[in-house]
RNA sequence: GCGCCCUUAGCUCAACGGAUAGAGCUCCUGACUUCGGAUCAGGAGGCUGGGGGUUCGAAUCCCUCAGGGCGCGCCA
């Protein structure tokens, strides 16, 4: 149950009843908002002002006549109050009745207040991390990874069929170069002269893994040769930094369901089918001995190489046939999260999809600004390359997995991320984590004292009683959750989750203070008891979106 | 050079084309004998980078300039 929509949909009643009187054709956009200002009432819908200009009348006179319809189509009395503001909004004020009908059905949904239970909804295919297998992840990979376990969390909540995937590149250059790189650790723990390979990966991660991996196997492969030595090296190398990185996602509370390797492409032949493919769809051409697919034809700013010279497929190839793949899996919508550093990459990836007559509509690509981190007011500098990176399990086992999550969530991904180690780790209430975690752990902590005084919440408690101010803004604050909730979804901005908590804990905070929620008359008691039990509800349900836990003590 | 993203309070950031641009941190001043002070109340802090345009209405859309980030491989 949403107030939004339902209050939508009363007043789009009123405003189509008129239009037909006035016979006029609904193809303007009328919005109904929540106004930032309280005195603007619950609700608005600048409705006569977009009709207005059509109309050639006055924006405040269409907004009476619009106002006298709204009042019509609501018959049931949900709402309290209709006026006339500014140049011709329509504020809207709901009745008491109606906010207390909110919570009663926020009470009986309990934790799936907010979720959308739909039997068809969009199969999402949401594919994201994806980082090479070629080092731990880095603070980057982790912003990329929360955002969208979180996305992925919000959208199975609000209806959507949703299946999370990492695509992991195990083959190519760069893991013939990490095979190098390793082998040639090794070689050097052996004793050996051996020089890295000039892009070489630097990290001392690779000399633990040369070193763990001589452990087992001692000197069996000093004496063989390089060609046959080098595929185990890459295999090893491959395999078990991918190991280290499903243990850092398991450890940081990022679920993936499939983890799809682009070796497996080449094995089963869809490189070469996409290859064909596009071919027969005449995309194809050939320059200078390599394949070229026509991708500036739809969008891109020059052609690309599929083929190469000497006859091996680019990435490119794979992800085109990973990408067909997904498609003729079924899915309605696949959701790639890609850090910004890619971002170049994505027309090609369109230009490809319509190359191939899919509707690149399909396809929505959503790019992960770069993170920052910030200890002590100092920039930490980051290089991959040389290896002088801090590991995101460095930052989990520092500041702890609920912050980490948190202060990941609350930026907009769209926008550079300076993430304070400094605030994350401190256990005070600077750290606005706690601020919403202490509301869950207060209410809580309300309910032992209850039970220690032998006060139970009834099963149908008297909201009626609920009719101070106070109380009502705070059930006003629950009863936004659902659509909050559904926007951010729709918005794929997960940040607006943890915006709302802290604004919904304010509010509780600000309650708490001011009210008892013990000791007033038993009617009361009951009642208050009841919008605690909501605003717990929607916090727990809340940050377990962000993958936050909700603890009873601190 | 070309392309994409960003620029909002001292700092880090919000704001579905809407009304007086909001939070947190920092700084200052206050509050509880009660259910947890990781709390609450108040104050200070802004020409939304500059300039044009579209609109009844622009932080938001368009153009332009300036500053910052990132791309522009037969790498992935």
């Amino acid at each position: 149950m949403d107030v939004r929509r339902i209050t939508e949909s009363l007043i789009q009643t009123g405003i189509k009843r008129k239009l037909e009187e006035w016979g006029i054709p609904e193809e303007i956009s009328v919005s109904v908002e929540v106004p930032r200002q309280e005195e603007h009432g619950d609700f608005s819908t600048n409705a006569a002002l977009q009709l207005a200009g059509h109309m050639k009348r006055k924006p405040r006179d269409v907004a009476m006549e619009l106002l006298g319809s709204i009042r019509q189509a609501d018959e049931g009395g949900w709402f309290r109050d209709l006026t006339v503001a500014g140049p011709g909004f329509i504020n809207v004020v709901l009745s008491e009745g109606a906010w207390q009908e909110v919570l009663a059905n926020a009470l009986t949904k309990g934790e799936r207040f907010g979720a959308v239970d739909r039997k068809e909804g969009e199969r999402v295919l949401l594919e994201f991390v994806s980082a090479n297998p070629t080092g731990p992840l880095h603070v980057g990979h982790g912003r990329g990874a929360v955002v969208g376990d979180a996305l992925a969390r919000i959208l199975a909540f609000t209806g959507c069929q949703v299946t999370t995937e990492y695509y992991v590149n195990d083959v190519g250059n760069q893991i013939d170069c990490l095979g190098k790189s390793l082998y040639a650790r090794y070689l050097q723990l052996c004793g050996k002269k051996a020089e890295l390979p000039e892009d070489g990966y630097r990290g001392e991660y690779l000399v633990d893994l040369a070193r763990e991996f001589r452990e087992e196997v001692g000197d069996r492969y000093l004496p063989v040769e390089e060609e046959e030595a080098f595929p185990v090296f890459r295999k090893v190398a491959c395999d078990r930094i991918l190991n280290g990185i499903r243990k850092d996602l398991e450890t940081f509370h990022v679920h993936i369901d499939r983890w799809f390797r682009e070796e497996s492409l080449h094995e089963s032949g869809s490189v070469a089918a996409i290859v064909d493919e596009l071919r027969e769809r005449g995309q194809l051409y050939e320059s200078e001995g390599a394949v070229y697919f026509k991708s500036e034809s739809h969008g891109d700013e020059k052609d690309r190489v599929l083929v190469r010279a000497d006859g091996r497929t680019t990435y490119f190839a794979s992800d085109l046939a990973y990408h067909r793949a997904k498609l003729r899996q079924g899915f309605t919508k696949l959701i790639d999260i890609w850090g910004a550093d890619h971002h170049g990459y994505a027309p090609r990836l369109s230009a490809a999809l319509k190359g191939l007559g899919e509707k690149d509509s399909r396809l929505e690509i959503l790019l992960v600004q770069f993170v920052s981190l910030v200890r002590d007011g100092k920039t930490v500098q980051m290089s991959t390359r040389s290896g002088e990176f801090t590991t995101l399990r460095e930052v989990m086992d520092e500041v702890g997995i609920d912050a980490a999550r948190f202060f990941y969530l609350l930026r907009s991904f769209r926008s550079h991320l300076d993430f304070d180690l400094t605030l994350a780790s401190k256990k005070s209430n600077e750290n606005p984590v706690y601020y919403i975690q202490y509301v869950h752990a207060r209410i809580c902590s309300i309910f032992r004292e209850a039970a220690d005084r032998g006060i139970v919440l009834s099963d149908a408690p008297p909201l009626s009683v609920l009719s101070l101010p106070d109380e009502t803004n705070l059930m006003k604050k629950v009863a936004r959750f659902p659509d909050v909730v559904s926007e951010s979804g729709k918005a794929r901005e997960p940040h607006r989750i943890p915006f709302y908590l802290l604004d919904l804990a304010r509010e509780f905070h600000a309650f708490y203070h001011n009210h008892r929620f013990l000791g007033e008359t038993p009617e009361r008691t009951q009642g208050r008891l009841a919008l605690a039990t909501a605003v717990r509800n929607v916090v727990s349900t809340g940050l377990s979106l962000l993958g936050v836990s909700a603890p009873e003590r601190m």
